[in-house]
DNA sequence: CTGAAAGCGCTTACAG
DNA sequence: CTGAAAGCGCTTACAG
């Protein structure tokens, strides 16, 4: 592998000025310039990135970290389709991204992850977070490296998809189609501020339906599909009249359409369904589930650009998107 | 950050006693071990990894690759399910994950992805890789790094499921259930190796059950759970007598699925569907879908350990995983 | 505009 | 068993 002094020698020029080309340095002559570019072309010369990192602490890595919780977070497509925003960015503007996934332990920070935070390798940072119990960007900004929190731990750089309003939104679509018999699924607010806000959004605008309080029912999954149709079951037995359920994450509300159609309920004749995330499951169930679009490319991207302006020194502040409704079948007027 | 030198003073040695304590080499007093020890402790010291890179090339990371293409990677559960077998191992022996999604140009390699081979940040490499235009994973072996490659790519180290058999045993299920009017939805040979594969094993146990060629018809989706819905309409538009309707990938066969239902038909009393891949939407399906299961987690825990028998200095030969069929409601004795 | 030299934080023969 | 010294491939003041 050809390195500096290579592409030094055959252009006749010191290392320090091959290095002031690769910078983009103004202070070099044209002709030098030519020559050296000229030699880096024909040694074929790709800079030793290990070795820029310790001379200059700019290692061209991002890392990306997510909390290893709760089902499996790799089984979450949102995440994949985060990564793939970020991977967008990351690749325009010539980085390498880095997955971390600290493992919860109670008390005591993740071995690896802080290893890595001080393996020297990590020049940014995005964590991808929800969970209230610890803040890896705070850990990670602490040992000087710049964070961009990707969900609502507080940290003075954020992006985020606006839950509470998603809340609102789905809600308020809920009872413009006549429903007056509602049943949520949710999960524990410790468990993930997220849907906490969805939570919160739903009940600001049930407060002001003029529902009596009794016409919501709220019971509790743990994200996956087969909790929702747990969820789905609890509901029923308990109140009959139901004539919808809101799923507060996708998979929750397919897994209780799962369970209402095994149980040989209509959807939406019988009974509505709606969900939140618009996984790509959503759009092909049967029926299709009408539910909340957060953009989670957008998020990815917004998030990257976001802590890019950080390591450029400028002082961005927090983005927050706003999330769409996207209609499909399973829910029908009342 | 403390360095290595701030743990030598604090011990009383050299920066190559810490050294080679740190490396867990033999020559070495017990006392002066604890010392070390009680130093790094007491300092809280961690390598700078970019420098061990530097001086050792032992990078402690390992890179993940597959091709940005064919309708969004990113939306193929399997490849995050692929990336948490990865990640366990990874984790298990302290190295860090890198990704890379090299894009497909006619000709030339990516830039991104050729700039992280040769940016010394590489100690091996995984080639998530079906696609037979193009070997990602033998660049990286060119440049010197050991790779091993998930899938079909002629490499001398590989992991792979067995999708010919898969194949033979999804066809041999279907003739069972006395299905003998079949649509099969595949993918065009030149997109993937992996489906040409399930295709060729679908073939085998056709041409020895007996039935007239003619009870067998073929026709081409691309991935995408529309392109599915597409071929389903294709096949029943000309073949209204199909019994069984097989999609060589889950998302085309849950699209079909989609189609179908749409048109009034009842799965699976007026036809059958079955799937591959068992992606998690294909358990919640409804029907959920009988398919076939690749084990995409312990893929790739296989090809990491593949992959660090060869840092290991081992020759260790190709592994070959047996899929499973996976039983559920879509497919009906007939 | 250009280069000599020090240094980033480690590891690795080598000598003792 | 331990340490002095060179070196990994780059960047960065500094001097000219």
């Amino acid at each position: 592998m050809p390195t500096l002094n290579d592409v030094a020698e055959r252009a006749g020029v010191s290392t320090a000025t091959v290095s002031k080309v690769l910078s983009n340095t103004p202070y070099v002559s044209a002709a030098t310039r030519a020559r050296v570019l000229k030699a880096i072309k024909e040694t074929g010369y790709y800079p030793h990135l290990a070795a820029r990192a310790l001379a200059s602490g700019k290692t061209s890595i991002i890392a990306v970290v997510f909390p290893y919780i709760y089902d499996a977070i790799f089984k979450d497509p949102l995440v994949m389709r985060i990564l793939e925003g970020i991977e967008a960015v990351c690749t325009e503007q010539h980085y390498n991204l880095l997955l971390n996934t600290p493992r919860l332990h109670k008390g005591k920070v993740d071995e690896a992850y802080m290893q890595l935070v001080q393996s020297g390798y990590v020049e940014g940072l995005i964590a991808i977070d929800n969970v209230p119990a610890m803040s890896f960007a705070a850990e990670a900004e602490n040992w000087g490296i710049p964070t961009v929190v990707l969900g609502y731990h507080n940290g003075d750089y954020q992006v985020y998809s606006d839950d509470y309003q998603g809340g609102q939104q789905l809600l308020r679509t809920v009872l413009e189609h006549g429903h007056t018999q509602i049943g949520i699924i949710t999960t524990p607010d410790e468990m993930n501020q997220a849907v906490a806000r969805r939570m919160q959004g739903i009940h600001a605008v049930f407060a002001q339906s003029g529902l009596p309080t009794a016409n919501l029912v709220v019971v509790y999954g743990e994200f996956s599909s087969e909790s929702g149709a747990e969820a789905a079951h609890e509901l029923l037995e308990q109140n009959p009249q139901l004539t919808v359920i809101v799923g507060l994450t996708d998979r929750m509300a397919i897994g209780a359409m799962s369970y209402l159609q095994q149980n040989g309920k209509q959807i939406p004749t019988d009974i509505s369904v709606v969900g939140y995330d618009n996984i790509p499951m959503a759009a092909v169930s049967n029926p299709p589930l009408t539910t909340i679009d957060q953009n989670p490319v957008e998020l990815g991207q917004q998030a990257t650009e976001l802590l890019f302006k950080r390591l450029n020194g400028a002082e961005p502040s927090t983005v927050v998107l706003s999330p769409a409704l996207i209609m499909r079948g399973s829910l029908a007027q009342r």
